[in-house]
RNA sequence: GGGCGAUUAGCUCAGUUGGUUAGAGCGUCUCGCUUACACCGAGAAGGUCGGAGGUUCGAGUCCUCCAUCGCCCA
């Protein structure tokens, strides 16, 4: 920005001032946060980017809606804490790593352990100021000194700590379960972690020979419906549906597993499907939960034959070693041969699949970590049933409530080497196991020091489960855990509902006692143009560090403040950006317009004991001023930034700059400086008003304006003092008589551009009006120069006013006449006084009609009423004037 | 199978306690360099708010059913 004596340039650029002005944020200290008792605070976790790369739209968005309400509580005075963190990301940095060494013909295996965990600490390194500097472009205001990594000491000891607390409370347990295993990241995956999508797949109909009852092969079979022919291998019995009368009577009975030759019984079972299939099922435990409660129920044993990597073991006979897939099509092939493969059909079914990588995910029965999840869920569903919670959108809350009601045991160990490494030690001596917070030197049962740890670590989501009270300081009692616990809004995309944020209600409420936040306000997902999630195998993904040095940021922030609705998908494009930074030029015009017009005069704020004596239009726009103020808290206080910002939006463009600045250029071309204090004023308020949305415009332009202002008395807008409604400047008259001035402009606009007046050109007219015409006489320079009307006859009657070669329009409370004889086709002229007659007309009986309804006048409140009876008045007016018009049409 | 959301102007979307003649941005059309801004200004056109019922004095907004699309959970 320049100082005094320099011009201002004539548009907005950005990379001018962004930089720059970050740094002066920073060198003020304005981030950091300070624990004030006697304050409110206000604060917020951000959530943690992965480190496995770089920001993302998604990220951006975060970071602008977190950015707003933390500007915006600064500036109200909150003593605000934002808190930045990156998270390590177990499965997704590891896999990124290994696609490194990858390039360099390395696997992890060549590395071994320790030096693979080393090399991940250097993409650490590297990728941590990758994302706080991406971070810094997009604006953010948060406390950089607090930064917490997800593996850093702090946050390893809340992990373990919780560990500890939820074995000895009996919520975490080692055990036996199915699990999804993926064979390509060879670890295993909780539930959330597998997505499950629909797609044609083929069913077989396999024959099962029947053995008679000394174990001798019958030329009887049972004819079974499988997808997965290779899991026959791990079969251990036929179930038949209590239901299908066909196979009641071989129930009992034994039956041959083909190629393996292993004797399995036949069952009964209510959980199988008569309709699916023949009403018979291959009961594989090993591979199958349905299967493995059938089993359970039987006494019968689980096994497993698909290996850690997807291929077939020992199990598998003569398929060992062979991949399942390929497993599949081969004992397909000799089933054919073998003459028991009856038939094969099309078939829908949905498939789980490794939301890191895709691969299908192998359901197996595995020894894993598990959270136990329902002694958890009941306080948090609690929480958000009493309201010590509350989700924005509320629809959420159902979604949420739904999830944690039918919740299951979390699976918790992951088979990798980056992560927070399970607080486990296994007894060489005596088998037993030590769970600790500290490494222990000897074994808690036996005293051995024969001691290895678990070599798993854990789902990365743990850590997050524990991330508003561990970054502040838990398990320690620290008075930053004390004075900002529990936060005040959590803000995230809703995809990850039940992955971070019901898990961080859970262990919150567990570890504390008491809910990490006060709020949860979920947004939606930024979507292409075309509407597609972007991806990076689509070539979509929008960057936004590209956007913003296209547009600026304050474009990109304004644009995703007010794109879309809480929690509601929007799909962002190159028009909506150029929108964003059309409103940031236009703001910079505004202010460059009221700056260069003050000149080194510094000004006093408008003065609310000499109202009486100010012009109309001052006193109109100091009150829109005040409704403006009153919105915008109304809608914030109700995480309605959207909205928020375009009502900022509309006001300043469309109010402040369409017709207050217009107007008050009147008196200042005339030499009066009279509106330069309305003028600061305003823009003061909208500047201060818009910085939690565009924090850099309106930084750069409020340097400027402060030292013009004498009311100014922070040195940064940052720190400025959130604007208050005024209540003595809401003003309901002057906007009525503005009112009637603007639509009288607006009239003699419409008639000139319909007559094809030249714009430049002046034209007389007549302005007729009864009740208004002081205002209007007080506004004469004002309606002649927007109007370019010279000269302006104010009259009482359009009696008054010429009759031939005029072109004319009606308002409610003023007829306006122009006389262009020559432009003039009286019956022209009078088609579109007829037309307009008509629909004032119905119009009035509209209103008639509806007034005239007993029910209405009984029931609607009398505001409701009131307002009716004034419409119906001003449209009676309307038509009267129409018809008087028409009248005098000649 | 259960749940949720969307369906409003040519396009993208707002419209939170039911109360003007339903709004915005972009696009379209007509004018215009009137010294803040052409990243602009002035004017205009454009919608039976997915469909059908219902509640109500009054429904884009609430209820029921249906249709299409999308998402989540199983």
């Amino acid at each position: 920005m320049a100082r005094d004596g320099e011009e201002i340039p004539k548009a907005y650029d950005p990379s001018k001032v962004e930089g720059r002005l970050y740094q002066f944020w920073l060198d003020g200290g304005y981030f950091a946060s300070r624990i004030e008792p006697d304050k409110q605070p206000f604060c917020i976790i951000m959530p943690p980017p992965n480190v496995t790369g770089e920001l993302h739209l998604g990220h951006a968005l975060t970071a602008t809606v977190e950015d707003a309400l933390i500007r915006w509580h600064r500036m109200r005075g909150d003593s605000t804490l934002w808190l930045p963190g990156v998270d390590h990301a177990g499965i997704a940095t590891q896999n990124v790593v290994e696609r490194e060494l990858a390039k360099e013909g390395v696997s992890r295996h060549d590395l071994g352990r320790e030096q693979f965990v080393e090399r991940v600490w250097q993409w650490v390194a590297k990728y941590r100021s990758v994302i706080s500097r991406q971070h810094m472009r997009l604006g953010v205001s948060c406390d950089w000194e607090r930064e917490v990594f997800t593996m850093d000491e702090g946050p390893q000891l809340a992990v373990r700590t919780t560990f500890l607390k939820l074995y000895r409370d009996g919520l975490i347990y080692r055990g036996e379960r199915m699990i999804n295993w993926c064979p390509r990241c060879q670890t295993a995956l909780s539930d959330l972690e597998v997505e499950h999508r629909e797609q044609s797949a083929k069913l077989w109909y396999v024959r099962y020979p029947l053995l008679d009852d000394s174990g001798n092969l019958t030329d009887e079979y049972i004819v079974i419906a499988t997808t997965r022919p290779e899991t026959i291998v791990a079969d251990v019995a036929v179930a038949v549906s209590p239901k299908a009368e066909r196979w009641q009577k071989i129930v009992g009975r034994k039956a041959l597993l083909p190629i393996i030759e292993r004797q399995i019984p036949i069952i009964a079972d209510d959980a199988v499907d008569p309709k699916f299939g023949t009403g018979a099922l291959k009961i594989t435990p090993g591979h199958d939960i349905v299967d493995l409660e059938i089993g359970e129920r039987h006494g019968l044993p689980a096994i497993v034959a698909v290996g850690p990597d997807g291929t077939m073991n020992e199990e598998a006979g003569p398929y060992k070693g062979m991949d399942r897939f390929q497993c599949r099509d081969v004992i397909v092939a000799d089933l054919e041969r073998l003459g028991l493969l009856e038939k094969t059909e099309q078939h829908q079914h949905s498939i789980g699949r490794c939301d890191r990588c895709d691969t299908v995910v192998e359901p197996v029965v595995s020894e894993q970590w598990f959270v136990r999840m329902e002694p958890l869920a009941g306080p948090a569903i609690e929480a958000v049933k009493d309201g010590r919670i509350e989700i924005i959108p509320r629809r959420f809350a159902r979604v949420y409530m739904n999830w944690m009601e039918n919740i299951r045991d979390w699976c918790i160990s992951r088979q990798l080497w980056w992560g927070h490494r399970i607080p486990v030690w296994y007894c060489g001596d005596c088998g037993e196991l030590t769970v600790a917070v500290d490494d222990p030197s000897a074994c808690e049962k036996c005293g051995s020091g024969k001691l290895e740890q678990d070599a798993d670590v854990l789902d990365t989501w743990f850590s997050s489960a524990l991330w508003p009270h561990s970054t502040l300081g838990w398990p320690k009692e620290t008075d930053e855990l004390r004075y900002f616990y529990p936060t005040s809004v959590l803000e995230t995309g809703y995809d990850i509902l039940f992955f971070w944020v019901a898990r961080m209600i859970m262990t919150g409420l567990y570890n504390t006692g008491e809910v990490p936040f006060r709020h949860v306000y979920l947004h939606g997902l930024i979507r292409d143009q075309e509407g597609r999630k972007m991806s990076k195998s689509l070539g979509n993904v929008v960057d936004p560090i590209e956007a913003i040095d296209k547009y600026g940021c304050d474009a990109l922030r304004f644009v995703l403040a007010t794109g879309g609705a809480p929690g509601n998908d929007f799909r962002l494009s190159d028009e909506r950006l150029e929108g964003g930074r059309n409103f940031a030029n236009k703001i910079w015009n505004v202010s460059r317009f009221v700056i260069q017009s003050i000149g080194d005069e510094q000004l006093q704020a408008p003065d609310r004991k000499r109202r009486a004596g100010m012009p109309n239009e001052d006193l109109w726009v100091m009150s829109r001023l005040q409704r403006l103020v009153t919105e915008v808290d109304r809608l914030l206080n109700r995480f309605q930034l959207g909205e928020a910002g375009h009502r900022l939006h509309e006001f300043l463009w469309s109010e402040y700059a369409d017709w207050y600045i217009e107007m008050a250029k009147v008196r200042l071309k005339a030499g009066d400086r009279s509106p330069l204090p309305v003028l600061a004023y305003v823009l003061d308020t909208c500047l201060r008003l818009l910085h939690p949305f565009m924090p850099f415009v309106t930084e750069a332009l409020w340097q400027n304006l402060r030292e013009r202002i004498g009311w100014a008395d922070e040195e940064a807008l940052i720190v400025a003092s959130w604007p208050k409604a005024e209540r003595v400047w809401v003003n309901h008259e002057a906007e009525a008589k503005a009112q009637v001035v603007m639509e009288v402009v607006k009239a003699i606009r419409n008639i000139r551009a319909e007559r094809r007046v030249d714009a430049s050109r002046y034209v007389e007219a007549y302005v007729a009006a009864d009740g208004p015409r002081p205002d209007l006489e007080a506004a004469r320079q004002i309606l002649e120069s927007l109007a370019r009307v010279r000269p302006l006859h104010l009259i009482g009657d359009a009696g008054e006013a010429p009759r031939s070669g005029v072109a004319s329009a009606v308002l409610a409370q003023a007829q306006v006449i122009l006389p262009l004889a020559g432009l003039i086709d009286v019956e022209a002229e009078r088609a579109r006084m007829s037309k307009q007659l008509a629909e004032a007309e119905a119009e009035v009986k509209r209103l008639e009609g509806k007034l005239a309804n007993a029910a209405f006048r009984e029931k609607a409140p009398a505001a409701v009423v009131a307002n009716e009876e004034e419409k119906l008045a001003a449209a009676r007016a309307r038509l009267e004037g129409l018809r008087q018009r028409l009248a005098e049409l000649e």
